[in-house]
DNA sequence: GTCTATAGAGGGATAGAC
DNA sequence: GTCTATCCCTCTATAGAC
């Protein structure tokens, strides 16, 4: 890969998370890069291309280095922690304000959808891991549907993240609200016996009934 | 309110849901509303000013709309009921996406983030209506922000909706697998005396320890 | 591969007639 | 209030020199 396709790259990421999708053009990002606008259609062709590819690395990218940390991941308590310096992480870097413009901008263009559904599957493969490993031995292993529940997880980070440049500081309750809930599922995990059978037995009759 | 007026309006809604954020322009919108388009000038000043207006003006009418069924809420199957309903309907006449739209443009427009904060606000105040009536029996009550979780609520849908654009099944599994979740809640509260009190001290235990 | 120059379209916004 | 006409800007994309 030239210099000059890289600093398009990595300009193309820095713009669309600072100035959204709408204000993303061959222009500011070329000069966000340095180099010279023509230079954006001789090596993608259009400035969908640039961004669809921008994303896609990065998504790739961002997803492989949480790939261990995830699969590693043994209770609730751990995929919270893991959720949480993950969500402050990928916000600090811009992939999560990447992440939300390019599924605004997905909503009409064909391209910058698949790469947003591909982001979204790359992240939802490893979190669907790290979900499953967490509910391995709970009572909610048998009414849950880890890839939902993946996915909204994933969806979640995406509204949240929108939310957050809205505002702030109810992001951040949401958020501890969020983890609140989160412990709840662990504490079903860590019940005594009775209590975790009668848990148990509830969950199996309402689960047949829905 | 002039013709014209309700007309840019009501065209200004349908193209943000419809072509994005990116894809409302004064010409576009004028032509969907069958006027001509300096009248969006004369109206409302830019083209933001109209968009802002048209959002703010559609979510308060939206949420007004579910006042006395969110306020009526008793239980969390019922609020889970009202949810999925309320999802359904607001995705079909493209508040949801429209919505969406607007807090992806708010990300760098503050007159964009100030109708986007205006109208979460008023989602929020009723969901959290909504959430306090439901958690008031519920051994949840003591550990969970309501504010908090109304938001994360609200947030969540935004989510599900750019979701839903990028993969639709996708979108529907992680809609599924909260409900599930959501039903769980439900479980808690119909536990019996022991299971429950079991439960209870639990979540004092560790909410004290956080 | 990189540059300049430019065509051609669309967009925001205003002036001025009606 | 509404229309036409227009200015000026930014945008994508290409042609052609280097």
């Amino acid at each position: 890969m030239t210099d000059t396709k890289a600093a398009l790259l990595a300009a193309a990421h820095t713009v669309v998370g600072r100035e959204g999708i709408a204000g993303t053009s061959a222009r500011v990002v070329a000069a966000e890069a340095g180099v010279n606008q023509a230079l954006v259609f001789y090596h993608f062709g259009t400035v969908t291309e640039l961004v669809a590819t921008a994303c896609t690395e990065a998504a790739d990218a961002s997803v492989a280095s949480y790939r261990e940390e995830l699969a590693a991941v043994g209770s609730f308590t751990e995929l919270l922690a893991v959720g949480r310096t993950l969500h402050e992480r990928e916000q600090a870097s811009g992939n999560l304000a990447v992440m939300a413009q390019l599924m605004a901008g997905a909503q009409r263009d064909p391209l910058l959808a698949a790469a947003a559904q591909h982001a979204m599957e790359a992240w939802n493969r490893e979190v669907e891991i790290a979900v499953r490993r967490v509910l391995a031995d709970s009572p909610l292993l048998e009414i849950t549907d880890r890839a939902g529940l993946a996915r909204a997880i994933g969806a979640g980070f995406i509204g949240l993240e929108l939310y957050e440049g809205v505002d702030a500081e109810g992001a951040q309750q949401a958020l501890a609200a969020l983890e609140q809930l989160g412990a709840v599922a662990e504490i079903l995990d860590d019940l005594g016996p009775v209590a975790r059978r009668a848990v148990r037995a509830r969950l199996r009759r309402t689960s047949r009934s829905t």
